[in-house]
DNA sequence: CTCGGCCGAGAGAGCGCTCCCATGATCCGA
DNA sequence: TCGGATCATGGGAGCGCTCTCTCGGCCGAG
C-alpha cells in the first residue's frame, strides 16, 4: 500500500488558473473555458485569457484536472519480459513508434510497463487499477500468460496486438485486438511457390504457443490440404531453429524443393543451411519467409521473398481501436456491442528467393 | 493549450479514503496515516483500517495525491527520434531495462517521451513543464541537439545517458550524467594491441558529433602520442562505414597490421573487407572493437576482442543519480553542491581477434 | 489528588482544477 | 418601450487526498 517515496518536485510554484484570471481581469471559470478550448467566451475576452497564459508561462495542472475529469490522458504499453526480444526485434520498434505517433495525435501520453517475470503482475494489476491511464496496449502473449486476465481483473479497457489466446465465448469478454492476416499472408506465400511449380513444398513453423505462427499453419494448410506432415518442422522464430529445422528436412525429405518458413529469421537460418547443403536457392529450393524484416530480408543472399505486414500502421490502429472503446464506454456506461477487431491486410514482396 | 482529448474513464468508482475510514470506524486523516506506512497509529486501528483497505479494495487515487504532495512518482525518459536505432539497438535496450527496473525499486513510473523530429521539441517542453513526471533521463545527443536546452528550461531535474555536449563552465548548469569509461576503454583496447608488438595500429573513429567517439579517439591518442594522422579514418558506428573506413585504411597504409575500431558494427565491417582482401585476422591484421554487442561480437568470425560497458548498470545508475539530484532539490530548496555525474568502467573482453 | 506534558486521533483547510448553476447583460419581437 | 429568451460570465461546490492544528485522554511527577 505505500506508495511513491519520490523525493518532492522542485519546480518552484508555478501560476495557476487563478493567478491567469486575476491578470486576465475574469474569473476563473472563464480563464478555464478560454484554456479548454475558448468555447463561448467573446474574442476580446478569450485574447485578454491567452496573453495572460503566455505573459505567466501558464501550463495546467494535471494533476487538478485529472481529479475533477476522472480521465489523465495517459496509455500504458505492457511489454512482457519474456518477450524482451521486443527491443531487439524491429517488429517491436515499428510498433511501438506507431503507437507513439498516434498518441501524439490524441494527446496522450505512453506510460511503458515493463512487466518484470510473473512474480510482477500483481505491481501492474495495481498500478492497472490504480487509475493512473486510460486504457492499456498489450501484445500477443503466449497461450499461458497471465496479462489479459490481470488486465481483465484491473477493468481497464485494452486492446491487443496481435490476436491472444482467449477462452472465446465461454462468458469471457472479449478483448479487441489488432493482427495481420496471416493466416491469408501465409497463403499467399504458399500459393506463390504452387505458382512457381513446387510440389513438395514444406513449412517451417513458428512456436504452436503464439497465435501467429498458428494462423501461419493454418494458411499453409488452406492451399496445401493434404500435406505430408514429414514437410512440416517445428521452429521457435530463431535463426538457429530455422536452421535446425531445414537440415531436419533435407536430411527426412532429401525431395523437398520449397520452404515457406514461419518469419524471416527462420528462413534465414534455412537459408544457410540450404547454402552449405550445395542446394542452390531458388533453382533447386526456393524460400519464402515471413514479416519483411528489413535487417534480414536484404542482407542475405539472395534476397528473401516474403510477406509484409504494416507494423507501424498496427500500432496506430491499436490506439484508435483503444479510443474508440474508450468512446463507448463514457458514452453508454456500458458496452456498445462488442468492439470489433482489426485484421491488416498482408503483401507478398518477391525478391529473388522464390 | 487544448489538452488530452481522451474519453472519460470508465472504473465505476472506485473507494474513497473515506468510504475506508467509515468501514474502520475512523477519521479519514488516520485512515490516511495506515495507507502512507501507519506511523503514529495503535496496532489495533491500524489491523481495522488494513482490513477495511482490503475488504474495499482500496486503491489511492494518484491525482488527488499528487494534487496535494507534489510528487507524481513518474520519471520521463526521452528518446530522440535522430537515434531511433534506439530500438534495434540493443545497447538501448538494456540501458531501458536497467533504468526500467531500478525505477520498480523506487516505486516510480517510466513515461516513454519519444521525440518526433525537430518539430516536437515544443511538445516535450509543454509536458515536461506540466509537472506531470518528477524528473527526466535523456540520451546523449548529437552535437547541435535541442533537447538539453529544453530540459534545462523545462526546469526540470534530469541525468544524461552519455556525456552530453555541454558549454561548460561558462555559467551553465552542468547537467550530471552516466557514461561508461570510452577514454580509459579505449586505452586498455590500444594496450592490447600494443602488447601483441603491433606497431601501426589504425582507428576507425565515430563521428565526432558525439562524445563518445570522441573520447575514443582521445583514449586512443593517449597510448599513441605521436599517432600517424593517416592511420585515423572517419566512421559513423555503421558495418558499411566501418567496412568503407577499411578499405580507405588498406589503400593508404597497406602496412597496417591492427585496428581499433570505435564500436563492434564497424568492427564488423572492417572485418568483412579484411577477410575479402585476403588479410587473416587477428594473424596479419589484429582487431579490436568496442560495446560487447551480443548480436555481433560472437557470431563474426574471428569472434571479436572488444571492450565491454556495463550497459543496464548505466541504466540502473542514472535512476539513482536522478533521484539523488530530487533530493537535494526537495532537502534544501535550492543545489547541494553539483551532482557528480558518473563515469562506470570497462573490461576489455579479450576473444580470437586481438 | 492535582497538574503538566505527551501522544494519538479527529476536524478542517486547501491543493488546482472543472462544471453546475445563478446572475446579469443583451437582443429580439410584440 | 417592455417582457422573455438567449447567452456570456462569475460564484462556488467539490474531486480525493494530505497535513497542520487542535483537542482529549492518559501518564507520571509533585
Amino acid at each position: 500500500m505505500r506508495s511513491a517515496v519520490l523525493p518532492e518536485q522542485t519546480a518552484g510554484s508555478r501560476p495557476t488558473l487563478e493567478a491567469v484570471a486575476a491578470r486576465a481581469g475574469v474569473s476563473r471559470a472563464t480563464a478555464s473555458r478560454v484554456v479548454n478550448g475558448g468555447a463561448g467566451v467573446r474574442p476580446p475576452l478569450v485574447d485578454k485569457v491567452r496573453r495572460a497564459v503566455e505573459e505567466l508561462g501558464y501550463v495546467p495542472n494535471h494533476a487538478a484536472r485529472t481529479l475533477v475529469t476522472r480521465r489523465n490522458g495517459a496509455i500504458a504499453v505492457i511489454i512482457a519480459e519474456p518477450e524482451f526480444r521486443v527491443f531487439s526485434d524491429p517488429f517491436f520498434e515499428q510498433q511501438v513508434r506507431g503507437i507513439s505517433r498516434e498518441l501524439i495525435a490524441y494527446d496522450a501520453q505512453l506510460v511503458l510497463l515493463w512487466v518484470e517475470g510473473p512474480g510482477d503482475h500483481s505491481r501492474i494489476a495495481r498500478y492497472l487499477g490504480g487509475g493512473h491511464v486510460d486504457g492499456a496496449l498489450a501484445f500477443s502473449l503466449h497461450h499461458d500468460d497471465e496479462l489479459p486476465s490481470v488486465i481483465r481483473r484491473a477493468r481497464v479497457p485494452a486492446v491487443f496486438g496481435g490476436r491472444p489466446f482467449l477462452p472465446g465465448g465461454d462468458g469471457e469478454p472479449r478483448v479487441p485486438y489488432v493482427d495481420a492476416d496471416n493466416r491469408g499472408g501465409a497463403r499467399e506465400a504458399v500459393r506463390r511457390l504452387v505458382s512457381l511449380g513446387r510440389t513438395r513444398i514444406a513449412h517451417i513453423a513458428g512456436p504452436r504457443d503464439q497465435t501467429s505462427a498458428l494462423d501461419r499453419i493454418a494458411g499453409y494448410h488452406d492451399v496445401l490440404l493434404d500435406a505430408d506432415p514429414e514437410l512440416i518442422r517445428q521452429g521457435d522464430f530463431t535463426a538457429e531453429s530455422g536452421a535446425r529445422a531445414m537440415a531436419e528436412l533435407l536430411e527426412h525429405r532429401p525431395d523437398v524443393d520449397a520452404v515457406f518458413a514461419g518469419n524471416d529469421l527462420m528462413a534465414s537460418g534455412a537459408l544457410r543451411v540450404l547454402c552449405e547443403r550445395g542446394r542452390r536457392v531458388p533453382q533447386d529450393v526456393a524460400l519464402v519467409g515471413f514479416d519483411d524484416m528489413r535487417t534480414v530480408v536484404e542482407t542475405v543472399d539472395p534476397p528473401l521473398t516474403t510477406v509484409r505486414q504494416d507494423i507501424e500502421g498496427m500500432g496506430r490502429l491499436m490506439v484508435r481501436l483503444l479510443m474508440r472503446v474508450l468512446d463507448d464506454h463514457g458514452a453508454n456506461g456500458s458496452r456498445t456491442g462488442s468492439p470489433a477487431s482489426v485484421i491488416t491486410p498482408t503483401t507478398l514482396v518477391v525478391r529473388a528467393s522464390a
